[in-house]
DNA sequence: CATATACGATACTCTTGAGTTTCGGATCTT
DNA sequence: AAGATCCGAAACTCAAGAGTATCGTATATG
């Protein structure tokens, strides 16, 4: 149990002998384990479901994951692959304009979904830690590193003070829109996420309401 | 279903004949449901558990409750009385000094116990919305509240500015510690609670590093 | 003491879902 | 075309848990 690193995605074994090819359903699979995993829960989740939802036979699940548990972890290690890409993060000069430039409807709607997945298995990370950390590091580390990165180069240009808590402050946007999507059921607007930067975060790194080019 | 209120703690019928006494065990079957609630989760949950917890029988249980959905209903909505005591605050003159005197042992535990019973009922949260309202009414709500109070009077003693964010604001710590605790899996400490108190909330209510009465 | 009621324990039914097996058909190799 | 292998479908086994029913007991009333 708890095998996060993925030791096999295309070309597992030496192709032997006459079969069609080796695990290339895999992708969709998965996708469709995150799929019902979100809109279910991981209780609610059936091995039928999946199958039926990759159009693959139940037993074709079987022969390429132990449980339901392994696939479900595989699952969520795979995630940081797919959704958004945080490989090239904008770079306006400003953090403020950094900040603003990663808000994106597409960015809005990949969180949503992850933060549903989280869900299904909030209940099974007390139990886990393994599987605890992969879903932190699939699903929420990655746009915090994001965030980390943004202010560390506000600090190496001189933008804000060396003395802020990065860690701390990078985590409050990811935070706080876990909280409005999955307790109070709201929906992230930009709205929501630039009150949260104006009204938290760039006063927060010393940036007040009159020290930043805002233009509002 | 869904029914949220709680029209019999004591003395629900008339007493007609000689029985013992009435559901005086209620409040030992909701403890001992919330317990396990805690602990596995709404689907690893069973009635038997709670039974075995309460030292009562299962069928006890049916007596008194339909379902086993409707009694982890009930037993949520009864959290509101029981827990930390949100109606007396502290008032200590200044903003930072409400919120540090908020700060203690005791509350921390009944935080991290409520988030515990928060994540056995979040994949059920996107499904009964009635189930999630009552869920952030009796688990963080209450600590929301008691922060937007604080936030309140300083605005109205003119500590702080009245453009402030309060409803925003005070759901920062709740949301925070609810993402140490459920996701990153740290214990959370006053250090931590400092840090979010000085580090965010204080520069985010205009009240800056040599703006209040800090020692340090 | 007699009676009625609620309780704890336990045995029971019934549904659901995990995991296994079988089989016919499709595909690739040779 | 022949043979080997993988796949999807579906029938199957098995365990667990929700909910029900029964029974002996304890207790309060009268």
């Amino acid at each position: 149990m708890t095998q996060l690193d993925i030791p096999e995605d295309t070309a597992e074994q030496s192709p032997k002998l006459g079969r069609k090819r080796d695990h290339t359903r895999d992708p969709e699979i998965l996708a469709a384990a995150l799929e019902v995993l979100a809109e279910t829960g991981y209780d609610g989740m059936t091995i039928d479901m999946v199958a039926a939802r990759a159009k693959a036979g139940k037993a074709t699940l079987y022969r390429r994951w132990p449980s339901k548990g392994e696939l479900i972890i595989d699952a969520v290690a795979c995630m940081k692959q797919s959704g958004n890409d945080y490989s090239r993060l904008p770079d306006t000069g400003s953090l403020r304009g950094d900040l603003v430039a990663m808000i994106k409807p597409l960015s809005i709607k990949d969180s949503e979904k992850k933060l549903q997945i989280l869900a299904g298995l909030m209940s099974m990370l007390s139990h886990d830690p393994g599987l605890a950390d992969a879903a932190n590091a699939a699903l929420l580390e990655p746009k915090v590193a994001a965030n980390r990165v943004l202010m560390q180069r506000a600090i190496e240009r001189g933008e804000i003070s060396a003395g802020c808590d990065i860690d701390l402050l990078s985590l409050i946007t990811p935070s706080m829109v876990a909280y409005r999507v999955l307790i109070l059921r709201k929906p992230v607007d930009s709205a929501f996420l630039i009150s949260l930067i104006d009204g938290v975060l760039m006063p927060a790194v010393g940036l007040g309401p009159s020290a930043n080019g805002r233009t509002d």
